[in-house]
DNA sequence: CAGTGGTCTAGACCACCAG
DNA sequence: TGGTGGTCTAGACCACTGC
């Protein structure tokens, strides 16, 4: 016996999904249902279902079941273009939620980023951010205050780079980009309403204004089926 | 009970391995033993495995253990410099195995990327890179012969953009890069020798001459831990 | 050949979500 | 409260690796 019983069910549901037969967001049939039909214990229904998600073609949310991924929203870190607008130039509603705001004394890693004291204020932003209603990435921003006094006063579910724009007029220039593949830790899996040890793509961002100085850094967690990212490189 | 048993075992080897008591390239105890010293099932002992390797703490290959995953390699795409010499200039042992070679006819895609009649002769090359004898990296590169006749009697287990830099007066300037999280498909999986499914980095790069005409266009597969993607943005 | 991970079963209870 | 996914057990056989 060379096939494996699990390849059947997730083999059905890619050339389902592949061929737009099952809109997004649609519902799949409960494990146990799945188990039934395809004639196969849970553990094995769900075994197909994870090999789904692991391609991006289905995802969880929390207990309630699983869902038909929506396509990936296409994102260019060193285009400064706010979340909102790109989000919504591509056909989706974006929406922005504060989950924490604060000043806080800088540790050791932003102090040396920022080349400020150790324990001086810094901004601390916590954000979650959805594409149609779906949670899809978690953002935490340290923003350099000495810089930018006031800044803790605007509206912070805006985009920040919008803001400094705007109020500034000290746009983000130069930055530092980093990707990672990466299990999303427990408290972004949480909030991302996903299961623990998901998959996502981690960003860390450090931004640089014009006299290279450290305006924020920025660390980005997205579920990893959310997000293609494109950049281009011109000399 | 909130208390997950292979948190348990999670945690020990987590702890363990952060910790450098492990040394890179240990092999774990056997599935079965570690059900047995931590006295819960198979299933769950390797569910816990499988959390360890999605945070990127272990792999396994094939079916002959788990092991201690070596730190990732830095690794930036618009810097033209070789793998085989920022692998080495982090202290590791680079090696590229060239799996095919051949004059293909351009499919669709490729031919409206390098702007070529649909079947006229490409280069396809398909390798695999090795960081210290361990398989990180499925390369599908194509390149357009019309621009760099010959190219195909080099040796094409060096960098391609060092043979088009000392021998084509022609380097890579311009590209267009692609970032994606996904899991690995089954022949790249199996190329890398790890499961199926397994989580992965897919990078495509589309490389331009001066003159703005398409080079090359390079597929990359790697395996999630292996590498971070490191990029500067200097405006 | 022995040992490994890969697949699979038929149950069970728990934690959480929605109505 | 009923249904969902999340965790878990104690087995079993298969496919492949390495000796």
């Amino acid at each position: 016996m060379t096939e494996k019983h699990y390849r059947y069910l997730q083999q059905y549901f890619h050339d389902l999904i592949l061929k737009k037969k099952m809109p997004y967001e649609t519902k799949l049939p409960s494990e146990r249902e799945l188990a039934e039909q395809f004639k196969v214990s849970r553990v094995t229904a769900r075994q197909a279902l994870q090999h789904l998600e692991a391609e991006g073609l289905i995802y969880r949310s929390n207990r309630r079941g699983w869902f038909v991924t929506p396509p990936a929203v296409i994102y260019d870190p060193a285009n400064n273009v706010s979340f909102n607008l790109y989000v919504t130039e591509q056909g989706y509603t974006p929406h922005t939620e504060k989950l924490m705001q604060q000043i806080e004394s800088a540790n050791h890693k932003i102090a040396l980023l920022m080349n400020i004291p150790l324990g001086a204020p810094v901004l601390f932003l916590h954000r979650r951010r959805y594409i149609n209603q779906r949670p899809v990435l978690i953002e935490k921003l340290y923003v350099n205050v000495d810089l930018l006094p006031g800044i803790e006063h605007e509206d912070l579910t805006q985009s920040l780079g919008q803001i400094l724009r705007t109020k500034y007029q000290s746009p983000y220039r130069d930055m530092d980009l980093s990707f990672k593949a990466t299990a999303l830790p427990d408290n972004e899996a949480k909030d991302l309403s996903t299961s623990t040890g998901q998959a996502g793509l981690q960003i860390e961002r450090v931004n640089f204004s014009d006299d290279k100085s450290v305006l924020s850094v920025d660390y980005e967690f997205w579920r990893h089926d959310a997000v293609t990212i494109e950049i281009s490189i011109r000399n």
